[in-house]
DNA sequence: CCTTGACTTCAAGTTAACTTTAAGCTTTAC
DNA sequence: GTAAAGCTTAAAGTTAACTTGAAGTCAAGG
């Protein structure tokens, strides 16, 4: 199967546009074109897309992503860079989930924190409970936001 | 304990035009000012700016969290709207952190890949394999890449 | 034959979140 | 008394990742 720009950015839910700029800043050299100049993606061609969205998604810039491309299209000596650079994006990402996490747990605090105050009718029930007073879960918190 | 805005950013971790640029912005209507006009931020100011930085890593736009802390210098009438866009925020941290896994999930596969293609000397091998000499674990995330 | 729709390139515009620059004020240190 | 450090504002500059607009090409349908 072949598509055109159009229908493959419809397959990856992007606007046609987007991917005529990921070319444009080389991210596609592996896109070929029909006689008179159009685009013509390969099914083989989505699976490149699906990898520059994964590591899009791990915060990698684009210029970045397009030497991971340049890589790959050097073929098998480029093997141990690629594994490597794979690795590191691994490690940020489980870094990106620590802190997400972290994130998670203040918006629990703060959850809990109008809630007690919706239920008192005020915040300042909440907001001055001692640290005895306050859920064992959510003292931690409390102490990063307050560097108590 | 007060600080000007250079020792607030550094107990942050930010620069002090970031600060500024908040300001700026409508962010931080809680900061007050000496005779002079110099910001002079309290203790309780640098909980206002966790919070900040809490929602920023929600991915929370500054016009947004604007709004937020706009509805808090309004008081206790407006806890009801701040809880529920708290637990709007938290739901959409959750969202975050499933992408996140999905993500973390491909770049595990493709470790896999790269290690194996190391050991073979060539990314044919890996790469032609059938579903069911691929591990397990992987399979369902190839079938997500190739569109299986 | 001609209109429609989707493609092309190139250049310019957009947005968010800062950062930098310039010009000026105040306090502190020698 | 003056120089340095750190504060102020306003305005302009930066960056990434797109998006939009203009002008043109091409194939299919009525």
């Amino acid at each position: 199967m072949v598509y055109t720009v159009g229908e493959m950015a419809k397959l990856l839910g992007v606007a046609p546009s987007t991917l005529r700029y990921y070319d444009q800043e080389g991210l596609l050299p592996f896109v070929e074109r029909s006689s008179n100049g159009i685009r013509v993606f390969q099914d083989a061609d989505y699976e490149w897309l699906q990898v520059i969205e994964c590591l899009k998604k791990t915060g990698m810039p684009l210029k970045d992503i397009r030497e991971f491309i340049r890589m790959a299209m050097q073929g098998d000596e480029t093997i141990d860079e690629r594994l490597e650079l794979i690795v590191r994006q691994r490690e940020a990402v489980r870094k990106q989930m620590e802190e997400l996490q972290q994130t998670l747990e203040t918006l629990d605090f703060k959850q809990w924190y109008y809630e007690t105050a919706r239920d008192a009718g005020t915040t300042a029930v909440p907001r001055n409970m001692t640290l005895e007073e306050l859920p064992q879960q959510y003292r931690e918190v409390r102490r990063r936001l307050r560097r108590e």
